[in-house]
RNA sequence: GAGGUUGUAGCUCAGUUGGUUAGAGCAUCAGAUUGUGGUUCUGAGGGUCGAGGGUUCGAGACCCUUCAUCCUCCCCA
């Protein structure tokens, strides 16, 4: 027998760590209801063909696809086929449906928007919901970056006001604010920004180009984005031109209002200003006074995924070295791809496994989260063993988490096992107790002791 | 797709210029202690040194191949 292993970049989730992702989970739950949206389920798998094409290039390669059961039932007349199919998919990112038809989740918005389809006429728009599922993807692992992972969505569709990127911004700050994480930036741009920026540049047709240079600003600095910006073959003038808008300083407002001035000439990129002006208008009126993550309007901000058209976001929390924790934006024709036009989108996504690092490093969970079981009932044997089980079933029916332990082994095995459970209290029914009906209750934290009735140990363990 | 790191006990790791029977801490189990835990003491079990090949009288160590792992770039959460 080899040692067993997992697949790379998977990962086991121990009690307690499953215990802290759902303290993450839960947190942001509630406050998706707290603002109206409905959770949603989708499966693991989809068909291949709803997902390749949807996340550009890089996105396909990294999509992992299932391979088709019963391979090996195939007829001869078949197998020639199917061997020269899989020198095919061997080669290259390719794929057919002989060997693969069906592909594991990559995101949770390709799959929302496909639900949207399948069912128009049963939904009521807008339509807004919320969606925590795993999903996966064949990248290299390294920090902050698995395989699988859980993703965290809030979405609507079917309604283009901007009150909606407002919401999803308080949604933002709220989930935040309750985590604790410090030092959070939601970083927001729009893409008709992105847009103006190329127009100004005599270059319309190199928007991407431009987008994906200027989003490693942070990364490389503006020397090396003059560098990439050259070789993806932008002109001079319109270097300059980048250069003046990556320049402007100033709060949100002052920056919209100098890039104005500098846009004036692309309506487009005017119309992307006008929409984060009024979202900002928007945010303004919700915000709570508590809240502490700065926005900041980001012109440097890309974001990967192709389908955004609107505003889009992005969340770092600056308190530790890793990559976003979040992001999202509008999408205007997401289910378009699916053939629903005119059905516009906008959507947050909560990255949870980086959350939850950065709330590990940072050392932010609540302590009371460890504890699972409240108290252990030690087993004395005999007719103790019944009478800690007519113990146990009163303090499950309070509604204490209890347990007994199962075997009436040595008694200080039995006191390690709790002390190792970090449980707050130990029962002791032996003969003694039994024969008075009552109990002693150890608390494992202050090591008192005290006889008392089973009615007096179950408030004093709730009162706790 | 490109580059690098590390693989020795369940876990974290030592292991000298190649030299007899491969070590420590933690964990596990047993005992000191048959109704009082977290700190003590004693003892025990546990390893095909990632795998395969090569050099050598002799390899955990050196060489080649391969697998796994983690990290960096690309890209992303």
């Amino acid at each position: 027998m080899s040692k067993p292993s997992i697949p790379q970049g998977m990962r086991d989730f121990s009690p307690e760590e499953v215990r802290k992702r759902q303290y993450i989970l839960g947190t942001l739950r509630t406050i998706f209801e707290n603002y109206g949206f409905q959770p949603l389920e989708t499966p693991t798998m989809e068909n291949l063909v709803t997902l390749t094409g949807k996340y550009g290039e890089e996105g396909d390669r990294l999509i992992f696809k299932v391979l088709n059961n019963g391979l090996h039932e195939k007829k001869d007349a078949d197998k020639e086929k199917l061997s020269a199919e899989w020198a095919k998919l061997l080669a290259k990112p390719y794929s057919s449906p002989v060997v693969t038809e069906r592909a594991l989740r990559y995101d949770l918005t390709i799959p929302f928007a496909r639900y949207v389809v399948m069912h128009q006429n049963e939904l009521t728009f807008p339509f807004r919901r919320y969606q925590m599922q795993p999903v996966w993807r064949a990248d290299r692992p390294q920090k902050g970056r698995y395989r699988e992972f859980w993703q965290c969505d809030a979405d609507v569709v079917g309604s283009t006001s901007l009150i909606n990127e407002a919401e999803l911004l308080c949604i933002y700050q709220s989930a935040f604010y309750q985590l604790g994480l410090p030092q959070v930036a939601i970083k927001i741009n729009s893409r008709k920004l992105l847009a103006g920026l190329a127009e100004i540049c005599n270059a319309p047709e190199l928007m991407m180009e431009i987008t994906i240079a200027l989003d490693k600003l942070d990364k490389i600095g503006w020397i090396g984005v003059v560098a990439e910006l050259q070789q993806r073959g932008v002109a001079d003038t319109g270097i300059a031109q980048i250069e003046k808008v990556i320049n402007v300083k100033g709060d949100n407002l002052e920056k919209l209002t100098a890039l104005k001035d500098i846009m004036k000439s692309s309506a487009t990129g005017l119309e992307g200003i006008k929409e984060l002006e009024q979202t900002l208008a928007y945010y303004d009126k919700l915000k709570l006074a508590e809240w502490t993550a700065t926005i900041e309007v980001d012109i440097s901000l890309a974001r990967g995924l192709n389908y955004y058209t609107g505003v889009i976001v992005e969340v770092a929390c600056r308190a530790v070295q890793m990559g976003s924790i979040g992001g999202g934006g509008r999408y205007d024709d997401l289910t378009g791809l699916f053939g629903l036009k005119g059905l516009s989108g906008v959507g947050v996504s909560f990255g949870i496994d980086r959350i939850y690092d950065v709330i590990k490093e940072l050392n932010l969970f609540p302590p009371q989260l460890v504890a699972g079981t409240q108290v252990i009932i030690i087993n004395f044997g005999g007719e103790n063993e019944l009478y800690a089980l007519e113990v146990l079933k009163q303090l499950r029916a309070a509604g204490i988490a209890a347990e007994v332990y199962p075997d009436a082994v040595k008694f200080d095995k039995q006191m390690k096992y709790a002390n190792k459970r970090n449980t707050v209290y130990v029962i002791l029914p032996g003969t003694e107790e039994r024969e008075q009906q009552k109990v002693s209750l150890k608390n494992y934290v202050t090591g008192e002791q005290k006889l008392m009735s089973i009615n007096d140990c179950i408030d004093t363990i709730k009162g706790h």
